[in-house]
DNA sequence: AACAGTCACAACCGCCGTCAA
DNA sequence: GTTGACGGCGGTTGTGACTGT
C-alpha cells in the first residue's frame, strides 16, 4: 500500500553540496527538466535525497535567481508584504522575482528585523514598540473603522518596476474607511477584518469582477471583495471570514499573485 | 597572531496537505 | 476508505566568514 520510499536514507549524503554534485544536478535538470524529485537523485547519479535536490535547485542553482544584495526597494516591499502576510515567505518570494523564500527568510532574520527594531518598530507586529498590545489596538480599531486593502495604478518608481517584473498588480494601498487621519504606522497589524478588494488590472477581460468592484466605488467593497483567507486561496479554511466566498472569489490577483491557483510561483519564478 | 563574539546563509528538520496505491 | 510517500513550507541549526579586542 502507498508508495515506495523516496530514497535510501542510509546511502544519502548530507551537508554542503560539492561542485560535482551541483554540476550533476544542473546537467540532469537541463536535460530532463524539473520532473519527479523522487527519482531524480538516482537518475542523475546523486547520493542525495530528492528533497535535498529540490532545495538545492530551488534555493541555489536555478538560473533565474538574482543573488546579490537586496535593494532598498526590495527591502521596503518585503516589509510591506510581511506586515500583511506574516511569515509566509513563499508568498512574499512570489512577489520578488529571482528571490527565494529561503533567501528572503534569511534576509529578514538577519537584516530587516534589526532594521525595524532600530526604527522602533516591532518586526512581528509592525507597530511601534512602545504601543498598546496589538490585540487591544486592533480591537479598538475594528470598532471605529474597517481597514481596506486595495490596489491602485502604480505611481512610484518601485511600484512601476515591480509591475514590470511581475506583469500584474498595481500598488498596494491601505486605507481606513472613516475620515480619520491616515494611519501613521508604516505597516498595520493584520486582523481578520481586513477586506481585500480586487486589484486594478489591465487585463480587464480576465477579471470582469474587478471592474464591478471599481464601479461600485470605494465604500462598497463588500459585494465583491474577499477576506484575506479567500484571497490567498484558502477560502475553505477556518480563517475565511467572508460569507459568500466560494468559487466567485477564485482567480483574484492578490499582490499580483493569481490566487486560487496554487502554483503561483510558476507565474514568476520559473 | 590568537581568540571570542557576531553575522550571514546554506542546508536540514519536522510538519502538513495532497494524492497515488 | 486507508495508508503512506511526495511536494512544499516555515522554523531551526551548523558552519564558515568577518570583526573587535
Amino acid at each position: 500500500m502507498g508508495r515506495s520510499p523516496c530514497c535510501e536514507k542510509a546511502h544519502t549524503n548530507k551537508g554542503a553540496w560539492t561542485k560535482e554534485e551541483d554540476d550533476r544536478l544542473i546537467a540532469y535538470i537541463r536535460a530532463h527538466g524539473e520532473g519527479c524529485w523522487r527519482s531524480l537523485p538516482k537518475a542523475a547519479g546523486l547520493l542525495r535525497c530528492g528533497k535535498s535536490c529540490r532545495l538545492r535547485w530551488i534555493n541555489y542553482l536555478r538560473p533565474d535567481l538574482k543573488r546579490g544584495n537586496f535593494t532598498e526597494e526590495e527591502d521596503e516591499l518585503i516589509i510591506k508584504l510581511h506586515s500583511l502576510l506574516g511569515n509566509k515567505w513563499s508568498l512574499i518570494a512570489g512577489r520578488l522575482p529571482g528571490r527565494t523564500d529561503n533567501e528572503i527568510k534569511n534576509y529578514w532574520n538577519t537584516h530587516i528585523r534589526r532594521k525595524l527594531l532600530s526604527r522602533g518598530i516591532d518586526p512581528t507586529t509592525h507597530r511601534p514598540i512602545n504601543e498598546p498590545t496589538a490585540a487591544a489596538a486592533s480591537a479598538s480599531a475594528s470598532q471605529e473603522s474597517i481597514k481596506t486593502i486595495s490596489f491602485s495604478a502604480a505611481n512610484s518608481k518601485e511600484e512601476e518596476e515591480d509591475k514590470n517584473t511581475t506583469g500584474g498588480g498595481g500598488s498596494l494601498m491601505i486605507t481606513k474607511e472613516n475620515n480619520s487621519p491616515p494611519a501613521t504606522e508604516r505597516c498595520p497589524d493584520l486582523n481578520l477584518e481586513l477586506q481585500i478588494s480586487p486589484p486594478y488590472s489591465q487585463q480587464q477581460d480576465h477579471h470582469h469582477h474587478h471592474q464591478e468592484a471599481l464601479k461600485t466605488g470605494g465604500r462598497d467593497h463588500t459585494s465583491s471583495s474577499s477576506c484575506l483567507a479567500c484571497s490567498l486561496g484558502i477560502q475553505n479554511s477556518k480563517d475565511c471570514s467572508c460569507s459568500g466566498g466560494g468559487s466567485s472569489n477564485s482567480g483574484y490577483d492578490f499582490l499580483g499573485l493569481k490566487t486560487g491557483v496554487l502554483d503561483y510561483r510558476s507565474l514568476e519564478m520559473k
